[in-house]
DNA sequence: ATTAATGTTCAGAA
DNA sequence: TTTCTGAACATTAA
């Protein structure tokens, strides 16, 4: 489930397309049903082919390449989608190919299993109203700990939900949202209007930290093998899990409590009832 | 053989 | 205004 870490590292997998010229786009044949494109095959085909790629960038969870004319073309994996620039893991899930001259690479792939992602290509304005304006907020990686104390201290929601709105940061989703609780110590149904303003340093502290190591670890592959960075390689971040997906196993920094998962706004959330508690701790 | 669960985003309801 | 719910899908585990 690309978050941030996984994004990131498809972005940095697929860098080495700037300066390649797009030279046409394609649909492999696919049974299954297609992909959103905006704005539809033939225009976006008319858009972006014989344009070169200026940049390779991310936002929020999106994967934008900048074209010569400041247009993007937004990969945006969702739940299954993979930006490729290798063999990949089938050809039944290819979802668009891009075909490139005058770099490393003679083709980038979207490949996507459930096909709940989107491309679509949007000049610089809309790109910039879409993406860059209030809808998303500031980056997880580069938001400061007072900028999101400001943005969530007001909060009745659960801080665990809280992280997951990508218009209050952009970046974390379900799988990290409780790794960076867990190494903050905070219980994850805790009101955002609760935490103490060391309890938002902590969080910080946590989210750059967790954030950072599974971007060094190259994302997490979890174990239905899905994710996998730009050259069709596993992640190993899931190796360093404390929490998710480990429902009633021992936690690993206080060797005692059992790993609980608990249902919040329909998602899975776990935690250490004792690493964690309910009320602030310090 | 059904059914539930998976996690992200968005539209629309509460 | 803020928060919550369901739908869009393909695949797998129960």
């Amino acid at each position: 489930m690309p978050e941030l870490p996984e994004v990131e590292t498809m972005r940095r997998g697929v860098a080495a397309v700037v300066g390649s010229r797009i030279d046409d786009v394609v649909r492999p044949r696919c049974r299954l049903r297609p992909i959103q494109i905006e704005p539809g095959l033939a225009q976006l085909r008319r858009q972006v082919v014989g344009r070169q790629i200026a940049a390779v960038e991310r936002v929020g969870k999106r994967v934008v390449l900048r074209l010569h004319d400041q247009s993007r073309l937004v990969l945006e994996p969702r739940m299954t989608g993979l930006v490729l620039i290798s063999q990949p893991p089938d050809t039944e899930h290819l979802r668009l190919g891009l075909a490139l001259s005058g770099g490393p690479a003679a083709e980038l792939w979207y490949w996507d299993r459930r096909g709940l992602g989107q491309v679509r290509w949007l000049s610089e304005d809309c790109f910039r109203e879409r993406y860059l304006s209030g809808r998303l907020g500031p980056d997880a990686l580069e938001i400061s700990a007072d900028t999101l104390r400001k943005r969530l201290r007001a909060s009745r929601r659960a801080i665990k939900v809280a992280l997951l709105d990508q218009q209050v940061l952009a970046g974390v989703g379900n799988l990290y949202a409780s790794e960076i609780l867990h190494l903050a110590r905070l219980h994850p149904a805790r009101r955002a209007n609760s935490l103490t303003l060391a309890e938002w340093q902590d969080l910080h502290t946590a989210l750059r930290r967790v954030l950072e190591d599974a971007v060094r670890y190259e994302g997490s592959t979890l174990s239905d093998g899905t994710y996998r960075n730009a050259l069709n390689q596993a992640g190993s971040y899931q190796n360093h899990h404390q929490v998710y997906d480990r429902e009633g196993e021992p936690c690993r920094r206080c060797r005692s409590g059992a790993i609980v998962r608990q249902v919040q706004a329909q998602r899975a959330t776990f935690f250490c009832p004792r690493c964690q508690p309910r009320r602030p701790g310090r």
